[in-house]
DNA sequence: CGGGATCCCGCCAGATACTG
DNA sequence: CAGTATCTGGCGGGATCCCG
């Protein structure tokens, strides 16, 4: 759908703004890599190791875990300290950024909490009218 | 990494929670659903039609767009009015639970413009750092 | 104008195996 | 313990054509 673009989006392009490296979006996108949300509140609670972790959020596979701690980490909002012990062992916490970012992330889930029931409603209604049909 | 869950996963899985149906994820997913932020940020201006949406956010294809509004629609968030004249036009606008979902949105986004500097460094920080080695 | 139907490619994520 | 490496299937999403 590629053509003249209005006003607006021509003067946060004139900005600099570009869509494909728009800090907001890629922010967005990690929080909805289906297991951020979860990772960070985990974290919230304190610092946790890698495979406390991963038995907090059953379903996970490693490589997912690791791959959601690593764009956590490169983004600023999870620290990751490694123990010279043996067994070696991990520790994963939050930095300043990352509980600064609960605020916005409890905002969010709240709403989704409180609409929960009418998005359900919503949903049920849009579908039995189409099976209606 | 499947195995035993904690108590609090534990606790929500007693009480009905879904990992695979959770609202809230749900919700989370379609919010960064790539589009979804931006279409209904446009649709918080005022109603608009099919192509005019699709001319406000370039580089959506069409079939991205219908899908993203039809995810709206079902989710009660946004409304979508057929009107029988020719050609044809159909009108899509935020219900009111849609424009209750401005108020966490926003918060998320001006979270994300105010991080947005200091993630730009960690990244470069990070990144950095992996060149080094 | 506002979509639907179809084809098809790329990458995302699960499974499995290996390592310091 | 805390990961990496590789292979592989599934599906998200672009391109294209068609329709009322």
């Amino acid at each position: 759908m590629t053509g003249p673009t209005n006003d607006r989006i021509a003067a946060m392009k004139a900005d600099g703004f570009d869509l494909e490296d728009c800090p907001v979006r890629t922010i967005l996108d990690h929080l909805a890599a289906k297991w951020t949300t979860l990772i960070v509140f985990e974290l919230a609670e304190g610092s946790r190791r890698f495979n406390a972790l991963g038995r907090s959020l059953p379903d996970i596979s490693k490589r997912m875990l690791t791959q959601s701690l690593r764009e956590l980490e490169r983004d600023g909002l999870v620290r990751r300290e490694v123990f010279d012990t043996k067994p070696p062992s991990v520790e994963y916490s939050l930095t300043e950024m990352g509980r600064s970012f609960l605020a916005p992330l409890e905002t969010m889930t709240d709403w989704a909490v409180q609409s929960q029931a009418d998005i359900l409603r919503a949903r049920a209604a849009f579908d039995g009218a189409a099976t209606a049909s």
